[in-house]
Formats: structure tokens, sequence, C-alpha cells
DNA sequence: CCAAATTGTTTTAAGCCTAAAATGTTTCCC
DNA sequence: GGGAAACATTTTAGGCTTAAAACAATTTGG
């Protein structure tokens, strides 16, 4: 049985007639959470990357969207994928163009674009990468049950969902 | 009824007798999904405070610790709580204290330690920049049910210990 | 056709962030 | 007491990141 706050809350938010100032503490804990979980395994992710290969996270990052992409990527595509700014793509790929990484050629159809793919030494080191990088998150989630993953798969793409609504409802 | 394929991997798991590549793939996706939460919340949380309120949310976010420390914290405390390195710390610091958010004291028991507080003008932009953020948030995560908030609580508290076990395995 | 809007990328300016080394201070313990 | 270890912070060097402005090329609608 909800408590009485909880039954009171359910009226508000239903019928939109009282302005009493709401209380989110809930939500803005599980916020905090999902926050420190994220950062938690990031950093972890980072170090290993480093220490290992010798190579920053972003360009892990980058590499993995390309090596989905066979026939290569325009920047726009990798800056939607990444969820990163468009100026943060063309630094990225500077660098690992410049270690021989990256091929990029500007689009025959379009001049404007700019087409990357791996190199054939990209593709390899990043599989090696990969292949360890699986076995750490792995790891780093080794308590969850195949149940618990399954759990949160569902409620982080309902997350997912219900957060891309709120910020279209503020740039329609 | 498990799949066989789930039959195999749970043998391999728990008898560690068998070295055959295993298949995380759930994990990787799961991880992945974790991050683009995380990344799209960030952004627009970032964004709204930027346009509101012009401040950027590594500031926010110190302010966010030290309001709930009315005696002040060290720069290795803050350090920890948010999880980033001290030398970030020490500039974003300096940028506060500048702008007239944050006091900056050395601890007179120990000449090592600074200790900072907010201002009562820190305070008082934090307590209304804080107000509005939580609404943010209660929107963000508005199509989940309490239940599913409890859920995720319980699940993302499990995912931290395993992380922080994995975390601590690799640095002991 | 052609001006206006749109699209893809780069540049700019400022700030964030890290790892590692350096600096100053305190504690430990012989 | 005094040197070694530990601790708190800052500095350094390099890279990441963003928002906004600038530039270039294409598409669109009169």
């Amino acid at each position: 049985m909800p408590a009485v706050s909880d039954c009171i809350e359910m009226l508000d938010s239903e019928t939109k007639a009282v302005e009493t100032p709401e209380d989110h503490a809930e939500e803005l804990r599980l916020w905090l959470r999902l926050l420190t979980c994220t950062t938690l395994i990031e950093g972890e992710v980072r170090g290993r990357l480093r220490q290992r290969f010798d190579v920053t996270l972003p360009r892990f990052d980058l590499m993995a969207q390309l090596d989905k992409a066979p026939d290569g990527m325009t920047l726009s595509d990798v800056s939607k994928r990444m969820m990163v700014s468009n100026g943060n793509v063309t630094g990225l790929v500077e660098r690992l163009v410049e270690s021989g990484h990256l091929d990029r050629r500007t689009s025959e159809t379009d001049r404007r674009v700019q087409v990357i793919r791996l190199t054939k030494l990209g593709r390899a080191e990043f599989r090696r990468m990969a292949a360890e990088h699986e076995t750490w998150i792995a790891d780093l989630f080794a308590d969850l049950t195949p149940k618990d993953v399954r759990e949160l798969m569902r409620l982080l793409a309902k997350t997912k969902t219900s957060a891309q609504k709120s910020a279209g409802r503020r740039r329609p």
C-alpha cells in the first residue's frame, strides 16, 4: 500500500490541479547513481586502455564506430553516433589519421562530405583492443545475473526513450 | 528454461575448467546503453544550465557537493566525491573563487589542506539553480513509474558494487 | 536561374580533464 | 631528533570537449 504522500503526489501529477512543489528526490538520487556507475566504469576502462594499449577512450570509441561500418562514415554520422560535437570529431580524426589508423577522403558526389575508414593497421589494432575490452566489461558487470542484465536493459531502454522525449520537448 | 548456450556458459564460468572464449555481448550492450543514457541526460542538463544560468555542469556539480557540507570540504574530499583528478579540482575552484562563489582558506591545523566553502552568493545562486535542476531531472525520467525507479536504483547499486570490486581487483 | 535556406565541416575561444611530476607539509618510527 | 614515507595540493603537458561563428557546397522554391 502506497504511503499517503505518494497518493497525494500521484493525484497531483495526474490531475495537474495543484501546484505544490512536488518531491523529486528519488529521481535525483537515481540520476546521481546512474552518473556514478557510468563514471566509475568509464574511468576504469579509460585507465586500462591507456595502460595496456596507450590509447585514449575517445579514440577507441571512434574506432569502434568505424569498425561497424566497413564502407566508412561521414564526420556527421560519427558525431551523431558518438553524441559529441562536430568540432570534437574533427580533431579526433586528425590525430588518428596522423597516427595511421584512419583514412580520410572527400566524397566524390558531395564535396562537403569527408568519408573516414579504418586503415588495415587501424582495424587490426582495434580488434586486438576490443577483444580484451570485452573481458573488462564482463568483469565489471560480473555480479549481475543474466536476469539482472535483461532487466537493466529494459529499464534503461525506457529511460532513454523518456529522456529523448524530454529533450525533444525543449528543442522541437 | 535457459537456452543450451546459456547452460554451457554457466558451466564454464562456474567450473573454470574450459577456456573457450565466452560471449559477453550482452554485457557490452548493457554498458553501451548505460553510457548512452548518461550522455543523453548529461548533455541535456549541461545545455539547460548554460542557457538558463550561464553556468557549466562541472561548476554546478562542485557547488552541489559544497551545499551538502556547510562546514566546507578539503580539495581531496571534493576530488574523491566528484570522482575527478586533483588537478581538475584546483582549476575549477580557482575559477569559482574568482567569480565570488567560493571561499577558500588554508586549514589552521594542517597547512597542506585547503578548505573551501560556498559564499553567501554561491549558496544563493546554487539553491536557485538546484530547484530548477530538480524539475529537469524529474521531466527527463518522467516515463518511469515509481516501481521502475526503485528497481533501477537496486540494479544500479548492484552494478556499482560489482564495478568497484572489479576495479579493486586491478588496483588492490 | 538564382537567391535563400540548408547541410557538412572547420575554426575559434574558452574551459574541462587526466596522468605524472614537483612542491610543501605532516606523520611515522627507529 | 631526524630521515623516510605518506599526504594534500599545484603544476605541467597534452588531449578532449563544447558552443558559436565562419566557411564551403548543395538543395530548394520562387
